[in-house]
DNA sequence: ATTATAACATACCGTTCAGTACGTTATAAT
DNA sequence: ATTATAACGTACTGAACGGTATGTTATAAT
């Protein structure tokens, strides 16, 4: 018994994780948080906890949301160079039509919150070791495939492609000429021959 | 006339350079600041001005002492690949010998700060441009000492390696295994051969 | 229809924030 | 020695912070 819910945990959830995805954990006030959701402070609370553990909430909603987007993005298609270069340069191409470069929610709490809350370091390493996991299963299927030479490292070059995917996304924030991460890319996809 | 400053500008402002450094932006109060500067609040604000702007000579404090630190340590060696392959160790080194940590200060503000305010936008993007420009002088050297093959793209190179700096920096903040960072920095220096 | 209860809106809590007013102390110029 | 002035320590400001107490409203079970 008692009064329904009139909002929509889901829906209110993805409002709190855009606006921390912009602003991050500390920029984003109560208030802000309240407004942008639609409702009231004591309704946060009821729902989600206090405010770190909304953020978590909102984070562990991108990383799952972002890890199956990656993961389709790479079997889209037969070619697992053509794969990894579209993958790249659409992150780029996302990144510049854009006005403000909200980047990864992911690093950008890496590097916010995991140096100080041991939950947010474990959080956002095992996203990106999923990730270089799914990096690294489409770089077997190219081996497999024989599109890419035997004898690659498909561990360590995955964990390189991460790290590259982490660099670009971040310097990227800088606003750097377009040709700086054009350039990028070619170079790091040399390492797929 | 007038009473003598008592404290060394310099050093209260690596002490909050250091802070900043550690905790970011936001998350540094007055407080805190006034504690480990070892000076009063009104001191702060009439040797440095407001609060972001102490941030900003902090920040212009670490680029430079930075930057002279990072060219040092690419000509101490002859051998242009032994550079790079040191130097990356080495960042690798500090970092998982300290408890927390700290990454870089200008990275930090990349992602913190760069977004939304242009300042800083400009004065990360700056930095970063001037670091990959010691990297490509260092690759020309090795190309005309005739290290490296004359055919390499000295520029294109340098952005890669830059970003790739960039992306261990910040994925070290969530401590990934060791193997993690080496099997890129491995896969990395390969794009010198 | 009554009742128990959960979600609602409002208004408030103590704390901390960045920034400053002000009275005191020390020094450089006269 | 006097004086003007700049740096000092203390204590304060209004605003914003995260979080909650409280009274009202709506709904599900009886």
């Amino acid at each position: 018994m008692g009064r329904t819910r009139e909002f929509d945990e889901e829906k209110v959830l993805d409002a709190a994780m855009q606006l921390f995805w912009e602003k991050g954990y500390e920029a984003t006030s109560l208030s802000d948080l309240t407004s942008r959701m639609g409702i009231q402070r004591p309704s946060i609370y009821s729902a989600f906890g206090d405010k770190k553990e909304l953020f978590e909430a909102a984070l562990r909603k991108y990383t799952m949301s972002r890890a199956s987007d990656v993961r389709t993005r790479l079997q889209n298609h037969s070619s697992v160079k053509e794969a990894f270069s579209t993958f790249f340069e659409n992150v780029v191409a996302e990144e510049y039509t854009k006005n403000s470069s909200r980047g990864c929610f992911c690093i950008n709490t890496m590097v916010e919150l995991a140096p100080h809350d041991e939950k947010f370091e474990i959080l956002t390493r095992e996203h990106q070791m999923y990730l270089s996991v799914i990096f690294q299963e489409t770089i077997e299927r190219g081996i497999q495939s024989g599109e890419l030479e035997a004898d690659v490292n498909a561990k360590a070059l995955s964990q390189a492609l991460i790290v590259s995917l982490i660099g670009l996304t971040v310097i990227m924030k800088s606003r750097p000429e377009r040709s700086f991460v054009s350039n990028t890319i070619e170079v790091i996809l040399k390492l797929l021959k």
